[in-house]
Formats: structure tokens, sequence, C-alpha cells
RNA sequence: GGGUCUGUGGUCUAGGGGUUUAUGACGUCGCCCUUACAAGGCGAAGAUCGAGGGUUCAAUUCCCUCCGGACCCA
């Protein structure tokens, strides 16, 4: 090897960390090292309610496992881990659990696709065990993605919503709520999907917009008078319950008060209607007569009621039509409109057909057009208990603020209670008998899973009664004034659920002692599509129960769209999988996705990314409610040179012994190490702050700023040479500094920081539950402090000064430079700037 | 159609009536192998702060309208 240097030849130390560089494959490496020993992992991660330290409990989004994991949704549950592991490292005794959602009409579809077999062919308790099967593949997929993305979850715990333990307590609360009179069964106007065959909420219904036609129907009163009306359902002309005109329309000011027989023959009800006015009635509206149906949409529901007029059951639960609609009964809803036009038609009663978009509303899961019809439904009554929600809700810390709105405009429009059974499966099953004379209930004891439909009640089952709610007795002693008991056949909405989920995990009925703690949970953190369902739900539950609100924070973010800023679909085709993200580099594999474009379809290349990065990523780029841009080639261009950065002002650091006393700052300091932890002490209290308030944002950046700005390029340059010769006081500020930024910086990046830490300082970053800020201890001066960060702005000119003279000048950094004064303000690092410089 | 939120260099982002000739990062371009780091360093170019009105002595910032995007609702 041929030596050119003409100074003193020194050796250079091995760095302790002797990988050259971080890599995907050593992050996995550390990855499967650090879940492979379960005991060690559960001291780290695992929930102690003993320890005595504050309780902190996150409510943790349990997934549904669809088969694939959305990036977005990744993404957010990495920042959910980054909170966790940030309220650890605060002193907390931080409980983030792993649950997962598998109730649900969902993984019925999958079912039903997989086997090309509809649900309702099956044997009940065959179909439930196909469901349970495979969603159990689909979960142990995402439970390695979870690991692989480094949530620090206690997955020891793991809680599934379709497991008894959880299923008892949505019964026990169902029961709880049914006692007091919050839960009721009635019969009203409900969504209702006949293709799937079953009630669904306000919440679950989604517009689409289709072609419809618009028909303008002529109706003749006895005196021959024509009146036309236009609908876009003219099957429901046998459910019509009145006709009504706008109070203000001059037009039909005559026909108010008259009776007007229906265009089409009915079956078993009154032929004529009588005209009225009511306010919702939009006078341009087609002729501006409308027929008010059981029930076309929400205003006829409201119109009725305020008429006080007797609903008609038009559509049977099978979506065709009943005895009431004559010759047309027993046709599908779809057949039945078309045969009664062309009956329309061919009578003359038909003014126009026009074809339109229309928005028409469909199930969310099945995209089926509904229909509002008459149903005995369970439901938990909401209206009552709006006012004091609010109350509560003000009680609650958004993160962010604005998004409080979300919640309070989804309330502003709560007018019906919550319909909350279904006639689905694989759901929880509502834990409720009927006696023979139909007079009596009888449910289950607290803390008991019940399957009604093919059980009977258990020991310790109570009987009521049916309308009043009265305790009547045991059902063993009753069991013979009950006569042949049926089982309720119904199940819950999958909300009715996941709407406990804090309760659950904050040890409600389970754990009292540590309810008692950690209840308000302390931390919702979700999507903000979402606010309406769970969010809202949930808080629901919390005040019906406990008069409480359900958190002392609710954390929403924004969600995770295409590099355009669309939504990620699959019929956009502008989907990422986040293993491809998390697997891009490992074993020298690259990734390559191919992203349908809102012109054309982009190739998208990476070499290296990985949890870590991936972490990074979003932990840097998007403020907590802003919806974020998902580009793999960003995430790699802008932030895998940062790990690199910070690994390698780590290794070299490790090139320096490390002093026995990293916590013992020795006092006679250099004067340029005593500004560094100054600086450094600013930016940690900076950073606890941050942390504290649950601000990633601020936090990693300012952690970013310094760790790859003033630390390596004026610090670590400045001191390089003292370093060198062996000078302790500038390996013990290096030292110090390097092993406490590891720590703040574990939450975002926690293999990276743990194995840094242990390679060098052999303790784990991530096990670190003190912030270490106050750097300086007992050697803090305000005083001082000031005065040193004052020079920061102007060594960091100085610096940058000399080095672009010498740039301009040709000469290399490393080489001796003239003629450049220090200025006086810098006075005090005359020496360092001098050395570092090589200024003559 | 209505509500809520949002729009800052090619890309992402900070800021939020005057100290702004708008922050930082990535990318681009130029120069540099410097005993941790070319997966690096230094430097340069690049923005009428979505468009148009208004309030004000002063607007990227506040208000209105429009346009684009997101979420929600009818």
């Amino acid at each position: 090897m041929l030596v050119t240097s003409v100074g003193p030849v020194r050796h250079m130390p091995t760095p302790r960390l002797n990988e050259k560089r971080w890599s995907v494959d050593l992050e996995k490496k550390i990855q499967s090292e650090h879940s492979a020993d379960s005991e060690e992992y559960t001291k780290r991660y695992g929930f102690n309610p003993k320890s005595g330290k504050e309780i902190f409990v996150i409510d943790t989004p349990p997934p549904y496992p669809s088969g694939t994991w959305h990036i977005g949704a990744v993404a957010q549950y990495s920042m959910i881990d980054v909170i966790a592991r940030s309220q650890r490292l605060l002193g907390k005794e931080v409980y983030f659990p792993w649950g997962v959602d598998r109730n649900g009409i969902n993984i019925e579809f999958t079912v039903e696709k997989n086997t090309k077999r509809k649900m309702k062919t099956y044997d009940r308790a065959e179909f439930l065990e196909l469901c349970k099967s495979t969603i159990e593949e689909f979960t142990q997929a995402m439970r390695n993605t979870a690991r692989r993305v480094g949530l620090s979850c206690d997955f020891t715990r793991e809680y599934l919503t379709d497991a008894p333990d959880y299923r008892s307590v949505t019964q026990s609360i169902f029961v709880e709520l049914f006692k007091n009179g919050t839960i009721v069964e009635d019969l009203r106007p409900n969504i209702y999907d006949p293709v799937e065959g079953t009630t669904i909420a306000d919440a679950e219904v989604e517009r689409l917009s289709r072609k419809t036609k618009l028909v303008d129907v002529i109706w003749r009163l006895d005196d021959g008078t024509e009146v036309v009306i236009s609908t876009t359902r003219p099957e429901l002309i046998c459910a019509c319950g009145v006709v009504v005109v706008h109070p203000d329309d001059k037009r039909y000011q005559h026909l108010v008060g008259q009776k007007i027989p229906l265009p089409l023959p009915v079956q078993g009800r009154e032929k004529y209607v009588e005209i009225k006015t009511h306010p919702s009635v939009k006078s341009e509206f087609g002729s501006g007569v409308l027929m008010v149906c059981s029930f076309g949409d929400q205003n006829d529901v409201a119109v009725f009621r305020e008429l006080g007029l007797t609903p008609f059951q038009a559509i049977n639960l099978e979506g065709c039509m009943t005895e009431l609609a004559a010759q047309w009964s027993g046709m599908t809803v779809i057949d039945a409109r078309n045969s009664i036009i062309e009956y329309l038609s061919a009578n003359n009663m038909l003014a126009k057909i026009e074809e339109r978009e229309q928005e028409v509303p469909v199930s969310e899961r099945g995209k089926n057009p509904v229909e509002i019809i008459l149903l005995k439904e369970w439901y938990v009554r909401q209206t009552h208990i709006q006012d004091r929600m609010r109350e509560l809700i003000e009680e609650i810390e958004f993160h962010p603020v604005r998004n409080r709105q979300f919640l309070l405009d989804w309330m502003d429009n709560i007018s019906i209670d919550w319909p909350i059974s279904r006639r689905r499966w694989y759901h929880t099953e509502i834990p409720i008998w009927y006696s023979e004379n139909e007079e009596y209930v009888i449910v289950p004891p607290a803390g008991t899973y019940v399957q009604p439909w093919r059980e009977n009640p258990p020991a310790g089952s109570r009987v009521l009664r049916r309308d009043s709610r009265e305790d009547v007795g045991s059902f063993e002693a009753m069991t013979e004034t009950l006569g042949n008991i049926t089982g309720e056949q119904k199940v819950f909405d999958t909300w009715m659920d996941s709407s406990n989920s804090n309760l659950f995990v904050s040890g409600y009925l389970n754990q009292p002692e540590i309810f008692d703690k950690a209840f308000p949970t302390a931390l919702r953190p979700q999507g903000k599509e979402i606010v309406r369902t769970w969010l809202y739900y949930t808080l629901l539950k919390s005040a019906l129960l406990l008069d409480k609100p359900g958190f002392q924070h609710v954390w929403i973010d924004g969600l995770g769209m295409d590099p355009w800023g669309r939504k990620m679909s699959k019929s956009l085709g502008n989907g990422i999988d986040a293993d491809s993200v998390l697997e891009c580099g490992a074993g020298g594999r690259t990734g390559s996705w191919k992203v349908k474009g809102p012109e054309k379809t982009v190739n998208l290349k990476a070499n290296k990314i990985g949890s870590e990065c991936f972490r990074l990523w979003k932990a840097c780029e998007a403020q907590v409610g802003d919806d974020f841009h998902i580009n793999p080639e960003e995430i790699e261009q802008k932030y895998f040179g940062v790990l690199t950065k910070l690994f390698n002002v780590a290794r070299f650091a490790s090139q320096f012994d490390v002093p026995n006393d990293l916590d013992s700052i020795p006092d006679d300091l250099n004067i340029e190490d005593e500004w560094i932890l100054y600086e450094f002490n600013a930016v940690m209290s900076e950073v606890k702050t941050a942390w504290n308030n649950l601000d990633i944002y601020t936090a990693t950046q300012t952690l970013k700023t310094f760790g790859t700005g003033i630390l390596p390029s004026h610090y670590l340059e400045m001191v390089k040479s003292r370093l060198y010769d062996g000078d302790v006081k500038a390996a013990w500020t290096i030292h110090r500094i390097v092993r406490d930024f590891l720590s703040a910086f574990s939450p975002i990046c926690p293999f990276f920081t743990h194995h840094i830490s242990t390679t060098i300082y052999g303790t784990s970053a991530v096990e670190i539950d003190e912030f270490p800020d106050n750097i300086l201890g007992q050697h803090f001066d305000q005083q001082r402090s000031e005065l040193l960060m004052s020079k920061s702005n102007a060594l960091q000119a100085f610096n940058g000064e000399v080095w672009s003279t010498k740039k301009a000048n040709g000469i290399s950094l490393n080489q001796p430079i003239s003629g450049i004064a220090i200025p006086e303000n810098l006075t005090d690092f005359n020496n360092i700037l001098t050395a570092m410089h090589s200024i003559e």
C-alpha cells in the first residue's frame, strides 16, 4: 500500500460498530432476534400493571384481516408504535395491545367467493368453521407484518374479537344496556340489503352513481283531473300513504284535501290516498307533486312519522314485492318496476320517461341497492344522550385539534337510533332467548359467551319480562313456565364489538383493579375515515355505560394516498403492497411497482427501504391528520441517506473508547464540548416536549436536523483531531451525545437504535424508561447556555466561509490556509477553529 | 347539491397580517476521494405561496367567489 500522507501516520482504531453501513438485511436480522426471545420481548414491551408507573393504555385499532394490509394503514400503525415507544421512554407503563377484528360480513363474502356458494345454503355451524379457518390464515400474515414493521405490541395478550372472551364482553354489555332500557327492540323502518339479507346502519350506506329511469306517471282524480307525479320508484305506488305538494305551490291549492285513487291495482289496502301539503316538497322537481311511499327514502320515513300514517310493507326480506302489489306480487323489485312501466305505458298513464344519473344508496359491503323496510330489530338509543356526549367530548384532547369537528359534524346528523341487529352469521350472537308465549326473555349471566341459535341458556341465566324488563327469577326456577324457548337467530353489527375495544383493553369487567387506573383510556389512535363509526360508537358506549369520556387523547391521522394524492383502490390499480416496501432491499432484491397514474402507468423503483426507513419517512413527512402520498422511490431517496448518516456518526464515535462513567459530566470540558452539550440539551428538551404532546413530526425533525447537521458537520469536524489524539473529554462528549440521541430516537427507529446502542454501550436504547434530558445536570447554567448557544450561528457561518474559501482557491479541506481571521465573537473558539481548519 | 378540511420551488414540507430578498429536505446542475460517511462534502439555480376579487397603511397569512384534492352527508 502506498502511503502518501506527509504527517505522522496514525493507525485508525477499529470501530466497535463493525458493519460498514446500515442495511435492510441487518435490520431483518435484528428484527427476528428481537421477536425470537419471548421472555426478553415481554420484559421490554409487555404490560406490567404492577410496575407502579403511570398507566398509559392505547386502544390500538384492531385491524381486519382481509388478505392484504394497506400500506397507508401499516404506516399509521407504525406511528402508533412511535407513540407507544415514546411514552415508555417518558417513563409510563404502556399497554400497547394487539387485537384483531375478525367478525363481520367481509370474511363471509370471502368464503362465499372462495367456495362459490352463498352463506345461507350452508349449515350455520359448518359455515362458521370455514370463516374461522380462512380468517386465521389472513391473521397470521398480519401478525408477521406487524412484527416486521416493528410494532411493540404485547402480542402475548393478543385478543380476537371472534373469541369467547371478547364476545362475552360484548354480550355482557348488551345485557347491561338492555336491563337499563338503553337497548330496545322495536318495529321500525330500517335500511336493508335484500341481496345479503340483513339490516345495516346509516353509517354503512354508500352512494353510487347509476342510470335510472325517471318516469312521469299520470294519476287521475275521480272527476278526471290529471295529476302528473315523477318517480324513480313506480313499484312503490302500492305502498303510497299520501300525495303531497308544497304548501306555497299555487298550482295545486285546489287539490289539497281531495282523495286520489292509486293508478295501479293493489291488494289488501285502501285504494285512495289524500293529497296534503308538506314543506319538504321541492316544487321545481318534476311536476312538483310527490308520492310518499313506505319507504322510498329517509324523507318518506319522516313524512309517515309526522303525519302519523301507518306504513305498508311493499317489499319482503327477499327483496320481492309483497301481496300489496297485486299482480306484481312475488317479483323482484327491478322486475316489478319494469313490468309496471310497461303496464303504465300500455294503459296510457305514462307522460314521459327520462334516463338520468342518480345517486343510489347501496350497502358499503355488498354494493347492493338498499331498501327501507319495516323490521323488528334491536336498537341502541342514542338521540337522548347527544348533549351529554358533547360535554364529555369537550374533555378529550384531539390531535390535531381541528379533527374534533369531524365528529361533531357527524353527530349533528344523528336523528335515529342505532340498529345493532344483523341477519348474518360470523358475528357475535345477540344473547337472548324468548319464551313460548313471547312475554319473557332469558339473558345469560355476565362473563359468559352464548350462542342462542344452537344452545340453551347457561346456568345463572335470568328471566325478564320482555316489555318492562322486570327480573322475575332465575331460568332454572322458571323453566316450566317458559314453555318451549327460542334462541335469537340474529347477531350484532360488528361495530357493536369494536366499540368495546377501549373498555376491553382497559380491563372493563375482567380486571376491575386495572380499569380504575386505566380509564378513560389514555389514547385512541385511528384514521379519520372511521370517525363516524368506530370513534363515535365507542364514545357512545362510554357515555351510556359509565357517563365518562372514553379517552384522554384522540389522535386522528390522515389517509395514505397514491403518489398523486388519490385514494388507493383496487379499481384504480394504484395500490402498493406493504410487504413489498418493507422487504425492499432484503437479500439483494430491489423493489419495483407498477402504479396507474392519472395519465399513464408509472414504474417506480427502489433499491432499499425496510421498516426503519419507512417509519422515519412517515414520522418526518406528514403532520398528524394530513393525508400523505406514498411513493417508495421518494421514501428511499429522502430517508435512507439519513439512516446512513446517523449510522456513520455512531460508527465514527465507536472507534474511540467509551468512558466508564457517561453519567457524570467531567468538569474541565473544552469550550466546544460545552457548546455542543448545551445545544444538545436544548434539542433534547424540545424533543421531550414534543413526545409529551404526541407530536411525532416535531420530535423527529428536531432530532434529524441535529443528528445530520450541526453535530457531524460542525462539532465532529472540530474535535476530530482531539479524538484521534486520545482526548477523553471529547470522547466523553461524543459518546454521551450518541448514547442519549439513540434513546430519544429509538421510538422512530427501534431496530436501528437498538443495534447501535447495544453494540457500543451494551445497553439497548429501546429499554430506556427515563427520558435523557437535562444533559448538563447540576452544571447547567442558564447564562452560560444562552451565551454558548448564541455562538452557534456564527460558528456555522465561519466554518462555511472557510470551506467555501478553500474550495474557491482549490485548496483541499485538510490543507492549511492563511489569511483568514476568526471573528471577534468567536475568540473563545480560537484554538479549536485554528486547528480544525489548519489556519496559518 | 350541502358540510368539514386542504392547496407553498420538479417532489415533499415549515411558517401563518410587516424582520419573509418564504424554512428545511429530496431531486437537478457545478466542484471536491477530505484517515466515519461519494449511501459523503461544499456550492448554485429553481416559488408571481392554486386563480380572481375584497378588508387593511401592509396579505402567502384574514374574508368572499371560483378551480383542484380528501373525508363526510343528502
